[in-house]
DNA sequence: GAGAGCATGTAAGTGGTTACATGATTCC
DNA sequence: GGAATCATGTAACCACTTACATGCTCTC
C-alpha cells in the first residue's frame, strides 16, 4: 500500500468506481496513469482492501466497478492519523523562470503565456466542478458543506484548486509586467 | 539530458557550484537527493555541457565546482524556446483531505494544524531569501531587479513561492474555520 | 471504414528514493 | 569519542511514464 493506493481508496471509499474512473478523477490531486493504477488495484483486491463487480454496460464496454471494504475502511482511518509527507511540486516552468535573462524577452513572454492559457483552462473546470457540488448538495454560494457530508473532501479541495489557480494567474501576470515588451 | 539536468544547468549557469550546493539550492524547484544528482553531473561532464574544478578546502572536504561552458549556454537557450511541460503537483493532504469525514475532527485537524506549520516555516525561509536578493542588488521594498540581472530569476522564482505559501496558509486557515472544533 | 472515447491489461525503460559506503572537518 | 555538516559516489529498489496490446461502442 503506497500513497497512490491510499489515494485510490480514498476515492472509492465515497462512492464504487472502475480503474478507468479512478485515473480520471485522481488526476488533479496525484497524476496517475492507467497503467500504475491497474495494478495497484488488482493488489488491493488480493489484500482484500476492495471487491469488485462486473459490470456489463450496453453503450459501453464492461468494466470492473472497485467498493471498498470494512477492512479498506479501517486502513484508510489509520492512514488519516498518520501525518500526511511533505508536499513535491515539479514544474519545469520554475527552472526555466531561473534563466530567462538568456534570452530575448520575446522568448520569456511565450513560456508565461502559455502558462497563463493553462492556468485559465484550469480555472474554468474547477469553477464548473464546485457549481456542481453546491447544486448537488443544495448549498448557496459560498456555503459549504457539512464536515460529515460526503461532499465535504471534494468541496475543500476544488477551494484548495480555486485558490492556487489564482494565485498562479496573478503571478504570471505579474511576471509578464516585469519582462520588458521588446528588446533588440 | 533530462529535465533535472537542465534544472541543474540553470543553476549552474548563474554561478559555479559544487554537486553538494547544487543539491541544497535546487530543492525548493524541483527536489533531488545527491544519489540523482551526481551522475548527471558526470553525464554533463563528458557531454561537455560543463566543467569542473578540484577546489580544495582548509575547514571542510575537497569539492568538485561544475562551471557551465559554451556548450551549455547554447543548450540552455535552445531548452528556453520549448514551451515547459505542465507543473506536477503530488501532495499526500490533498489525498488525506478527501476523506476527512471519516475521522474526528480533532484527526483532522492535525492534519492541517501540521501543514500550516509547514508553510510558516517556509515562508519565513522565503523572506529572508528575499531579503538577501534586495541587499545583494541595491533595491528597494518591492523594487524588481531588471530583466537582464542575473538576479532576476531568482526574484521571480521567490515570489512566486511566497504567493503560494500565503495562498497555502490561507486555504488551512479557512478549512481549520470550517471543521467543527471537537465531537464526541 | 476511420477516429474518438471507454475499458483493461502487460512490458520495458526512466526517474527518484533509500540504503550502502567512505572520508574529511568542526564542535561539544 | 560522538554527532553534525560537508562532500562524493554506487547499488538496489520503488514509482512513474511510455509503449505495446486488445477489444468494445458510438459518431461521422
Amino acid at each position: 500500500m503506497n500513497t497512490l493506493s491510499y489515494g485510490l481508496l480514498s476515492l472509492i471509499s465515497h462512492s464504487p468506481l472502475s480503474g478507468y474512473d479512478l485515473m480520471l478523477k485522481i488526476q488533479p490531486f496525484w497524476p496517475a496513469k492507467h497503467s500504475q493504477i491497474y495494478p495497484l488495484l488488482a493488489n488491493m483486491e488480493k489484500e482484500n482492501q476492495v471487491t469488485f463487480e462486473l459490470v456489463s454496460q450496453s453503450d459501453k464496454p464492461d468494466k470492473k466497478v472497485y467498493s471498498i471494504t470494512a477492512e479498506g475502511i479501517e486502513s484508510l482511518k489509520l492512514w488519516l492519523t498518520e501525518p500526511a509527507s511533505d508536499p513535491v511540486m515539479r514544474d519545469e516552468l520554475m527552472l526555466k523562470a531561473y534563466c530567462v535573462s538568456f534570452v530575448d524577452p520575446a522568448i520569456s513572454r511565450k513560456l508565461f503565456i502559455d502558462r497563463l492559457e493553462y492556468y485559465h483552462m484550469k480555472l474554468q473546470r474547477y469553477k464548473d466542478k464546485i457549481a456542481n457540488i453546491q447544486k448537488a448538495d443544495g448549498l448557496k454560494e459560498g456555503e459549504v458543506p457539512s464536515y460529515r457530508s460526503p461532499l465535504f473532501g471534494a468541496y475543500i479541495l476544488l477551494n484548495k484548486a480555486l485558490m492556487s489557480c489564482r494565485t498562479n494567474i496573478e503571478w504570471c501576470e505579474w511576471v509578464l509586467s516585469v519582462i520588458p515588451p521588446e528588446e533588440k
